[in-house]
DNA sequence: GGAAGCTCCTGAAAGC
DNA sequence: TGCTTTCAGGAGCTTC
């Protein structure tokens, strides 16, 4: 499931890879890949076609990459989205959703592949610094050096929630998805229904360490990959896997304590925690 | 207005 | 063997 690592990975390769292309044209085979581009797929291919792609950018899990000043492509990877750089003459993915091509044939297609349909492609304009329009309520992600910890402390400790699901709202901090929120707590020895009213400046710090620590730690392997579904530019799964602590170790015993790792349903997933390390609160 | 819950979707795995 | 159910989860939308 792609969270800020694996996207940064698969920004890394698309900058390497197409960044100053010029787009030769588009073709939407699903219409459900560019629901967020309320025009429609031929608005979406007309608008595409000429035009060159800038440097790719990344907030949280969201990549858009430039066209000219004014606009960009935006992509979400969803649940199982993978952006591939394939040559044109490479037989077509079962469920591919979108496919750019080229000026230059020889620099291959962009092809939009995803299995569960959650991610998507669309065109928006660009906000004053480069931001396109609809991800302006998205917050700074904990990798980005202008991330505002004494801000995101302060808001926690408004908020009448608890701290997993606010790792995981986007309008608080970005790029943390369910694997890494996990890690992070287990890292930090938070119970996921701690209340974040009650985190002192201290334990925010801590955990915000822990949060880069874990996604650094991904990201130089290439990312978190279970299966197939989700690769980089190239079509290669990450290695992180290996290293997770306590997401998707049901009863195996605690990395720190030995006690065996407990999986509770959450929100309509899971969350693992270590009954002794993570403490529920009173 | 804020917080919690629902819904979209596909295919692998489990259960019967 | 084959059918049905469960599970995975990001984020926009709806409900309370």
């Amino acid at each position: 499931m792609p969270e800020l690592p694996e996207v940064e990975v698969v920004r890394r390769g698309l900058e390497r890879w197409i960044g100053g292309r010029t787009i030769a044209g588009a073709e939407v085979l699903h219409p459900r890949a560019i629901r967020r581009h309320l025009a429609g797929p031929v608005d979406f291919a007309d608008r595409l076609r000429g035009l060159p792609f800038a440097a790719p950018r990344r907030r949280g899990k969201y990549l858009w990459l430039p066209l000219g000043d004014d606009a960009a492509l935006l992509a979400h990877l969803g649940m199982s989205g993978q952006l591939l750089v394939q040559p044109g003459r490479a037989p077509d993915e079962k469920h591919l959703r979108v496919r750019i091509t080229f000026t230059d044939a020889a620099a291959g297609e962009l092809r939009f592949v995803d299995q569960r349909t959650f991610g998507g492609l669309s065109l928006h304009p660009l906000l004053g610094e480069g931001l396109p329009d609809v991800i302006a309520h998205i917050a700074r992600d904990p990798l980005d050096p202008l991330f505002d910890e004494d801000a995101f402390h302060q808001a926690l400790r408004r908020k009448r929630t608890t701290i997993k699901r606010a790792l995981l709202d986007q309008s608080l901090i970005s790029g943390v998805g369910n694997i890494y929120a996990d890690e992070a707590l287990w890292r930090t020895r938070l119970h996921y229904e701690r209340p974040t009213a009650t985190l002192t400046r201290p334990v925010t710090t801590e955990l915000l360490t822990r949060v880069r620590e874990v996604m650094t730690a991904a990201l130089a392997v290439g990312g978190t990959s279970f299966d197939s579904l989700y690769v980089n530019v190239n079509g290669e799964s990450g290695y992180f896997d290996r290293s997770l602590d306590v997401y998707g170790r049901e009863d195996e015993p605690c990395r720190r304590c030995a006690t065996p790792v407990r999986r509770r349903p959450w929100m309509n997933r899971s969350s693992y925690f270590c009954p002794k390390c993570q403490r529920p609160p009173r």
